[in-house]
DNA sequence: CATGAATGAGGATTCATTCAT
DNA sequence: AATGAATGAATCCTCATTCAT
């Protein structure tokens, strides 16, 4: 299984040129290409992440569609074409999220426990998002490796941290020398998991990770943990 | 169909090592269903870990066996068969670890430590078999869902850790109430992140989980996380 | 899934007879659905008709054809789909018959005699249609009962015999109280005994159907049955 | 699909010395092999009955067999030795019948009607026997004509209805020049009909052919006609 | 007599993709 | 810009039969 061709998203990478981009999406019709890919991306979206790269069909990704089969190779010209174009939408809703949290106002303290809390909540309101991530980690990271667009606009999550992890050390409620990478993984590793291995630890642990009391509960000690790391002693 | 001895990936991982290792490994197949059994089950192991359920092809599979495609649907039925009972090897093979680890023997944080230094470690040497477990989660867990023997031997990986708490906690050096299977999870959480998240995290981030140094980093940094966790204060 | 026009084994029959026959039938496929839909139709009735449900093969039908193995799937969805399609098929010309002879313009007798004799005649030159109504029953009539078009259509058969009868007993000729469809069986099941039971009787009684004097020996002998079994006294 | 071998039932021609062959074959143990062979046709006849010569599996009959499936090569050679030997024990069955009847004693309007009416029993009462004539038939009789037995001893068929017609000519109840054969072939093909179209007619017509009263009165009217085209006048 | 293991050849079906209009 | 028809190359699976013990 090899990637071919690559470049998919040629000429409509500007698309969606005002703000309504979502809104128009709804009511697509013919001789709307902006609408017709979006409609395309997101029928995609949901079959990628519903049955995996190789799961998902064509043929059944078109007929979700408002538009036809050919369309899709016309857009994308191939299947492989059009999951990268959907996994670099997916990085571009992730990405988008830690804007407005207003951290930079907070306490250092109050801002990376609110910074894992809403992590926690995001991830587990998006678990498509993330069964994307995890299917193209079982695909070796291949799509991701020749995006260079994930790569660049992405690597930003972790200067939020980067401040307030400054902003701990400096006064004095933080230790030094701790990595943001490094953090950010933990943080992405502890949440994540409950989207990623829900399923078989869910099962062999009995626990039901749809509860919103385990949610509550996993969001504190998600919160605690990652503080007590960054503290002083 | 009995699932049988279980040995399989064994004999190429050390084949020729002793004396009879190179006579099994020399005609294994003819008439001896337990290793032609064994000999589909380990590169089907190796097949579906690298290219996923869907992924995978019978045919590539039987060509790298002993035996013949035949075989496969001989002793299990279909592909989806064959995956669940490589799954199920795979999780009798990740709970045959924690055993030999002596930790009962050991100071309660000693102990903590080491199981967690431990699950890095093997985590990172055993990529598909955990690339096995994103597999399934990617499924929706259904195979795990189905097989009783998962689910009744696996749910004992927590109780090391509750011996390990409850005495921590009696000396004082761990604080009250820390539940086992929440925190199995979270060490599960940190060292499988470095496993099944390595090719997105590490493009993005620009960190090599394959090099030794940064392996003993984060080996060292989850050891605090967890350690930190636990600790009274 | 639509069924389309119809006129499947004409082009066979007559292929090159008129103008436009010549032309159809040399190039028939490419991009004409219907005349790829109806030489499929075609070519899997004589290979059902002749091997069965379980004994035709999809290969094989698809060779004969003038597309591909693929194009099957596409029009008809499975083997089975193809089947089902040839049998209404089949049903459909069954029931084409009847409707010329003018059967209302005869005396009641002579009505009567004329169905019968061209029923006989009707039965023995198209064998083919009669096995796949055998191979239909071996299937406990399956895919008939699961046909809308089949059931509709076909039972209208009793109609004409119901208005001969009326004319019949109105004339005192006929007795009346027979039943049209016991008697439509009774015509059924003599005329088609002679095509769906004629391996076996014939090879046992040393009976050889194919011969034309047996055959009109047989017409002769049922129209009598018939009629004196409608005759008052 | 060709006939190939042939003869597969010698050696096991003579089995049943006993007159107690089938109460042997209710209680089967090994080293029996009259029964083993008695088990596995009862078990291919019916399954054969059921799915005809194609859609029976070895594997199922085997496996609804006594013994294993080694044991339906050793006796029967194959799986066409094994249909054929159904058929010829089916036939066998199918021949027994008339016998007891004692027809010859009854006046020759009386005899036929009992022959008919216990015909029309008959069939209805075994379907299956008559399925696998059915199956026999569309596989263009090619058992039956290459199987001595059961030619030669099933035309003895035809003998009690010509020793009925005789008597009833001389009488003068019955016409002279009955062909014998050709009335064995009404009775079969009336009678038949109602086992081997019941699907097809039934769906069609809205007949219901298990009902005890639509069989009286079939079996009523069979008698009727049968006795109507014999009679004088 | 009896059996579980093994098998080659075939058989139905699916899939991403392209073509003619 | 858009579409229904068409396709080759797989892909999973099944079947009657044979072999070693």
């Amino acid at each position: 299984m090899t990637v071919t061709r690559g470049h998919a998203s040629r000429a409509r990478d500007q698309a969606g040129a005002g703000t309504e981009g979502a809104e128009i999406a709804a009511k697509v019709s013919r001789r709307d290409p902006d609408a017709t890919r979006a409609n395309i991306i997101e029928v995609a979206t949901r079959e990628f992440a519903e049955n995996g790269l190789d799961g998902a069909r064509v043929d059944e990704i078109a007929e979700k569609t408002r538009t036809s089969k050919r369309m899709i190779y016309y857009y994308f010209e191939s299947k492989e074409g059009l999951y990268k174009a959907v996994l670099e939408n997916v990085y571009r809703e992730i990405r988008t999220r830690e804007a407005d949290l207003g951290l930079d106002k907070l306490a250092p303290e109050k801002a990376l426990r609110k910074l894992v809390e809403s992590t926690v909540e995001y991830d587990d309101s998006r678990p498509h998002l993330f069964r994307l991530v995890s299917i193209e980690n079982i695909n070796y990271g291949r799509h991701v490796q020749t995006s260079p667009t994930i790569q660049t606009n992405n690597a930003s999550a972790t200067e939020i941290l980067r401040d307030i992890l400054q902003r701990g050390a400096a006064e004095g409620v933080f230790r030094k020398n701790i990595d943001p990478t490094d953090l950010h993984m933990v943080i992405s590793a502890l949440s994540l998991f409950r989207v990623s291995n829900r399923y078989t630890f869910g099962t062999i642990f009995g626990i039901d990770f749809s509860d919103p009391a385990v949610r509550r509960r996993h969001r504190k000690m998600i919160g605690d943990i990652v503080i007590r790391y960054v503290s002083p002693e």
